[in-house]
DNA sequence: AATGAAAATGAAATTCATTTTCATTTAGCC
DNA sequence: GGCTAAATGAAAATGAATTTCATTTTCATT
């Protein structure tokens, strides 16, 4: 399934996997948690990768690196990522939870595909001004939002005319 | 937990009840279901709701009309319901499946507080137009959208600012 | 470097919403 | 009324998410 993000293509430099890396062992301190090689060896791979993942997805990645490390391990982690930040949670049609990283990414929301579950990105700086409006007007401490929009990619609207 | 609807509070009329039913069986003609009196009552049940309702939340309501009626049932229906534009399913934070009606309501969209949950509606013809915008220029036949603002509510922020 | 308390790990078990199965009942066309 | 496909609902199955627990590891303190 197709999951193109079209921005910051890059894979992170090595300053910036120390940044991250130090927002995570801060957050871990602040709990009183401690550091640990599956722990590096899991946000590693997360921040090299560039889609929206499911926690299996991501266990996959990992063992590749490290096969010792299981499946509860990664599921906590990635708990652990979201609390400090550096992921979040996208809801995807398909009902199951994934992650993408937060680390130096401009603000973005999604275009999925209903019929193949392909998904673009796109940037609107509307949206965040609009977080603040409402967030005002309704009394909220507005934190994060979430945008998606669905429809039919060009590729399966292709498709499906061949069908029918 | 209170989810205020803001607007469209009156339940529905008569008129708009025969309506959305007469929308449901054409449904279920046009692919060949049968019309049937547990089905009946699960969507007047749903139409009298102003709330954002699980299968289960839903189960509890019908129930009390007619007891006989079982969860499975409501849970086909609630799909059949989607199928046709009746309910929609709103992604909660807490995971669970969500539907709300959609008969003779504004589009509109959900703050959510991420302490205790609540929920308010608001209304944004900008995310309409935005739908459109970039539906065309990521050539997706866009069709729908779904967008929520988190944040922390008024009440939220004074009980925790009791406890510190 | 050794110690020990607290935390981490990971395999397995559990939970729980969702979905499917299947035997029985019902709708609605002839 | 009879017939056939669909509906029903109880129970079972599924599967992602979470918890348990015995073992291992971290790390602050000797």
């Amino acid at each position: 399934m197709l999951q193109r993000r079209i921005d910051d293509h890059a894979p992170p430099s090595r300053e910036s996997m120390r940044e991250a890396q130090e927002i995570f062992y801060r957050h871990l301190k602040r709990v009183g948690l401690k550091h640990t090689d599956q722990r590096d060896t899991i946000l590693r791979t997360f921040l090299e990768t560039r889609d929206h993942l499911s926690t299996d997805e991501l266990f996959r990645l990992v063992r590749k690196k490290d096969a010792k490390i299981g499946f509860t391990t990664v599921y906590r982690t990635l708990k652990l990522l979201s609390e400090c930040g550096l992921a979040s949670a996208v809801p995807f049609p398909d009902g199951m939870a994934r992650y993408e990283h937060q680390f130096n990414r401009r603000s973005h929301h999604h275009m999925v595909c209903t019929d193949c579950g392909a998904s673009v990105e796109f940037f609107s700086p509307e949206v965040i001004k609009l977080e603040e409006e409402v967030g005002r007007k309704y009394h909220f401490d507005a934190t994060r939002h979430n945008f998606q929009i669905y429809g039919v990619c060009e590729d399966c609207r292709k498709k499906s005319r061949r069908i029918s």
